[in-house]
DNA sequence: AAAGCAAGCTAAAACGTTTTAGCGGATTTA
DNA sequence: TAAATCCGCTAAAACGTTTTAGCTTGCTTT
């Protein structure tokens, strides 16, 4: 049971030599004119004794790890497990496994891990980066590394993303407060000049500007803990009275506004419309339950991952990176949070 | 820049033999006598030409992956990524790299990503079983590989596991809606034999035989999809009006529970009163918040990891497998959904 | 002066694949 | 009849480590 067989052990029970064996393992009998004959005897012989290569082995040879490496900002967030959910599946069915790491938006930490993959050399990379690793990722590129990004981008590095229509579905998020009636719009964001919240900040700007509405914007510093998170929002809210509705970027941000809200006693949609970004179970539950623009995570999941698999299957063919450059519509779905005249 | 230098190069770039490098690389020098001289000129030249082992070569040689497998049961699971989340420090601290799967309770998926998993060899395996994969756990163990299972174990099974003291803690619970003066219980659980459905169960028979209440269980089969699950506590509900509290043995069993319990229009928690376990973001934001049996995220994290770690370091070794049996309490969190009378 | 020993290093095997280059013999071509 | 081609297979190199066994050299011992 536990004495492995190797694929000389197979070669000698054969009578056949190594390169025969290994030929028909790898498919490549009939190109290299194996007869049919030896051909089924090796794979039965295979099957019967079920042997199993040694990864290590062929990895050395061949320099492939047979792994995917899925950096995430932090893989405990939803958003992200449930893409890591999404993923695993597609991966595995293609004989790739998954390794997974959190960045914590820790530009140093995000190097590391680079750096740590590449000595394993992982075959691809699925990465949410953080701001400022752009030479890093500069390099996977030129290693001719398949490589994509998501949920944001470098707009300078020409690399694959998968990333969100953001300034058009904020812009509609924000429209459709304007029609509720509601006439001071906060806007709550992180303190990043990453790609996707300048999207989401370019659509409130916009939508209000059109709308001849002030723009009244929060910004949390990144990394802030929940309860700053909460403070800062409830001070936004007590500072500026006169807003009637918060548009929230992110879904934690959502779920601190919420916290903030309740602790100020306003009520939803009364006192306060509610928007928030990127959906989450609490929203669907909350009382009243939460308008929110919500991502397309299974289909952000199918894009990145076949992407990759299309792009180890033909590795070394120039392919058109400009059909990886992926950005998808994400959806409004209105709830009772942001309708004020039921 | 990509023209990766090997141990043999180094070698010859210092008129040593690849031998010399190799020990003074893996810290053998001192006790294979090499020379403090030559060791430093080693080290020196290693650090400047940023030399980077193949781990290939390594793993070929020594049969070690430097992998620790993460089989959750979903890793889309809060409960299971915040898990993920923590292990992954610690590991990567170690030079470990965790990849990461699903079982989705399917035996014959675990069964095959655990031959996945040992056809490359990962050195340690972190699991939350399946019912029916005992002979693949029996095989693992047998051959040595470090092996941790937790939220759930075999008792039959001589393997370390990190599991919460369920049926102590539901007791508690249970006794909770007991002082609150509830008398007609319910317990919603799994369709399951896994050991912390039962411990659970057991608990709930405990508390309610010792307060002279009556036993009612609603067992929802395994897999179900959420609509169902909200279908099914609806019909129990309504089956036995005279139920004033229930029990959820699970955390998405609780989420759906609450849906069904708003859609009867039922309020928490006078109509009835509500218990779950296992604690989320939503039982926290829920308007009233859920009373829940929190489990020791971070704890259980620990204690997996740290196991792991010191089997990894200690191989060979039989190790007192006893320490690696571990029970961690939870705590009853009372909230909102479980006070009558404020 | 021979033997023994330690210090300081190294040659080479082994890990298990994939793949290149090529070998005999039969058949076809010129 | 000699040369070219094809068929079916294989020897051996290469991938980059770790580690066992052992080789010099010079010094100490008897």
């Amino acid at each position: 049971m536990k004495n492995k067989r190797t694929i000389r052990d197979i070669a000698d029970e054969l009578q056949l030599s190594i390169t025969t064996v290994s030929l028909v393992l790898n498919g490549k009998a009939r190109e290299k004119r194996i007869s049919q004959e030896v051909i089924e005897r090796v794979q039965k012989f295979v099957r019967e004794v079920d042997y199993r290569p040694n990864h290590f082995a062929r990895s050395l040879r061949n320099g492939k790890s047979q792994i995917i490496a899925f950096m995430a900002e932090d893989i405990s967030n939803p958003f992200f497990s449930s893409i890591a959910r999404r993923i695993e599946d597609r991966a595995n069915n293609s004989g790739y496994k998954i390794v997974y790491c959190s960045t914590e938006n820790d530009p140093e930490k995000a190097r590391e891990l680079i750096r740590a993959f590449k000595d394993r050399s992982v075959d691809a990379y699925i990465i949410t980066p953080t701001e400022g690793i752009e030479e890093e990722l500069k390099e996977l590129v030129a290693g001719e590394v398949p490589l994509m990004l998501f949920d944001r981008y470098f707009s300078g590095l020409d690399t694959g993303y998968v990333v969100i229509e953001n300034e058009k579905s904020t812009y509609e998020a924000i429209r459709h407060l304007v029609d509720q009636g509601y006439s001071s719009i906060g806007f709550v964001t992180l303190d990043s000049v990453q790609s996707q919240m300048q999207g989401r900040l370019n659509g409130y700007v916009k939508a209000v500007t059109e709308a001849g509405l002030p723009e009244q914007v929060l910004r949390v510093p990144y990394g802030s803990p929940e309860t700053s998170i909460v403070d800062a929002i409830r001070n936004f809210l007590q500072d500026n009275r006169q807003l009637d509705s918060l548009f929230f970027s992110s879904n934690y941000l959502g779920a601190g506004g919420l916290k903030a809200i309740r602790s100020l006693k306003l009520s939803i949609p009364e006192d306060i419309g509610v928007v928030a970004f990127d959906d989450s179970e609490i929203f669907r539950m909350y009382t009243p339950d939460i308008t929110s623009v919500t991502q397309p995570v299974e289909e952000i999941s199918l894009r990145l991952v076949d992407s990759i698999l299309y792009q180890l299957k033909h590795e070394g063919q120039q392919v058109d990176t400009g059909k990886y450059k992926i950005a998808l519509p994400a959806r409004l779905v209105v709830r009772g949070s942001s309708v004020k005249n039921k």
